[in-house]
DNA sequence: CATGAATGAGACTTCATTCAT
DNA sequence: GATGAATGAAGTCTCATTCAT
């Protein structure tokens, strides 16, 4: 691997460890055992290496949360469907946490990686109105216009915030992955008022699936 | 007003608009014109400084979220109950907007105020739980326990992060007092699939009051 | 007592205890419960509290160390009187070994100080030259002039330093006053040369009732 | 030479001329044209600087407190090897002072280099129990192993104690190399009476040796 | 590409001392 | 005599960044 890439990804994980703010650029070096004018050499500054590893994270956005194929829909049935989103919603959050740990602060600081957050976040929301569209198509929901707008908008939310909101109310050793099937479950409340019989079911079955998963890790 | 309280109200307000971490413990004493060794004759450190502003938030939370009496709720008309929650809600996020920006920052800086927030979250949660029961038993939502407890939840999850999601998808200068007419339009969203007919009226006439606001701030 | 004495005494516990860099004026004031207006009103600076501090050991060294009138002495074996001295030597250094840790730094912020230390030093020296010539004339100890000057010396060295010496060279835990015991065998051991037959037998009885004492508080 | 050294070797020098109370980080950096981020790029604090120079000062008196070998002995007049050895006490406390002068202070600040002290103490104390087995061997002392213990630690502490001793009794003049040789003289005067007549003409030797030194300098 | 010593602004904090009451 | 809030210079240390090799 390019020493680029080992700079981004020795980064991302003392960051998402220890918080961006607790990480120097002498950490980063140290971790990765390079010189620090070495990490000076790829990225002019602490900023650049944020914005590399936002690159990586709006990259995966942008290519798990494409809706489907209506050829890829038809051979899958739309629980799998959602499973497969839920799965990738909570896997970004995990894997880029840090971010989100300390998000006002990182886009006040660099306008340009504002804007390209921006950017990725109404790409973003075209690709989920158009998934709960789909869902909607299928049967699964029964819901207005306007009122698919903002359950889409509430489950953007809630996905974006699960893992600090949980991260303040629990102790250190409690946040593991077991906090993410809980995001799962809770997306799934949120959901469920708008379901329809055929949704509901579901719906439980998937509830069933991430509970099975919390009590196993416990 | 006593120098330890025009501290503690001086570094909310630079926290606020600058970022904890951007605000210097010699920025609030400059911004105060007090000398940086009268700052720390009336706080130990800056931590203290966040804890002391901690304890006025958590104290307000106490007030304006402990479930009415019934006798004063006979006299108000559930709307104007709800009204009140939620301007209360969206007041004190927007007053101590700095510390939810960072939270999980703070919060691993600090154990004893992390377990003082804890404390504080979950006598709040009781509220909201009782508050909600309120409505209920008032016939303006019908749920059952789980998903009373469930939309509670998102609620309060709702209400703890949209200054932080939202502070993320605008520009600086979009992020005013409009922002949380907003975040109340979106909460009763969430409620409004769980309303009585009932209670869809009231709804809609909060919506309407809020909608007015919104338009005419703009 | 007087808030001037107070002050004096509470400083110099308090400097024993922690060394005198580490103890602050404001510790002063809290340990005595007064303010640190307050103790300025009775001392211009930190160096006048030392300065009384240390009046307080000139004036006891001066009363201390008097050779005895010669109607005193006949009255009192030989043994009893080098005894008493060495009790007092003993005593002064530790009430005041705060100083005696510091004393170039002491003695070289305060140019006033370090001439009363001197003249109190030299009055000291003649003091001990006489009392070691009374001990001479009693037949205790047999020495040429030159001799009795340099075994003075390097008993007052001993002396001034044995509890410095001894800090360094044991943990925290070991420096009691069993310290001092041993201060004062080696203080007879240095006599021990010079001393007739008659001064060998006291010299031996004196050793015999401190290393008793040295068991004692084992 | 290494920064490193330099940074050891010019704090050394401002520690010994000014105290070690007195001369800041910024100092030294000052002195040597250096930036303060520099010197803590090489030492993490001012605790690690004092633990470099005594390191340097332990593998010193590791050096030149060993007994020398059989043969080595042979070779050279016993005069010449107690000069040897007092010009290395003086010598290394001369060049160490600011240390010794605040022994218990920096000791008490740092539990590592405490230990690294006491070991490097009971090393010397062992070294110089052999010397003054071998000067008794070679019929220059006569005394019983008991009074060797005795004797060796009388001149440990004056040879530890002296700078301070004199620094305390004179005006900063008179601080200068005369009175390591007025040390010299003082260690002679507490061996001469252990002296056998053989060893008592080579203490002379070495007194009038020490005496036209001081009478050159002044 | 890579090293690692060097920079310097500035963060947090301490503490002897002052002064209005 | 006494209080206690206030001062401000200075000390220790950090860290993003640079640059000669």
């Amino acid at each position: 691997m390019k020493t680029k890439d080992r700079i981004i990804l020795g980064a991302l994980t003392l960051f998402n460890q220890n918080g961006e703010r607790n990480i120097t650029t002498n950490h980063i070096a140290a971790h990765l055992e390079i010189s620090p004018g070495n990490l000076y050499y790829h990225f002019g500054n602490k900023e650049e290496i944020i914005n590399g590893i936002f690159d990586n994270y709006a990259q995966e956005l942008k290519i798990r949360f494409k809706p489907m194929a209506e050829e890829d829909q038809s051979n899958m049935p739309s629980v799998q469907i959602m499973l497969s989103y839920l799965d990738s919603i909570f896997e970004l959050m995990w894997n880029y946490r840090f971010f989100y740990a300390n998000l006002p602060d990182i886009l006040s600081r660099d306008e340009k990686l504002k804007q390209k957050y921006t950017q990725a976040q109404l790409a973003l929301h075209d690709n989920l109105i158009a998934i709960m569209n789909n869902f909607r198509d299928s049967g699964l929901i029964a819901l207005e216009d306007d009122e698919l707008q903002a359950l889409t908008k509430t489950l953007h939310l809630v996905a974006s915030c699960w893992i600090n909101y949980q991260t303040a109310q629990l102790s250190d050793k409690e946040i593991t992955e077991n906090i993410i099937y809980q995001g799962m479950l809770q997306m799934l409340n949120v959901v469920r008022p708008m379901a329809t019989e055929q949704g509901r079911e579901q719906i439980l079955a998937l509830e069933a699936h991430y509970r099975s998963r919390v009590a196993a890790s416990c």
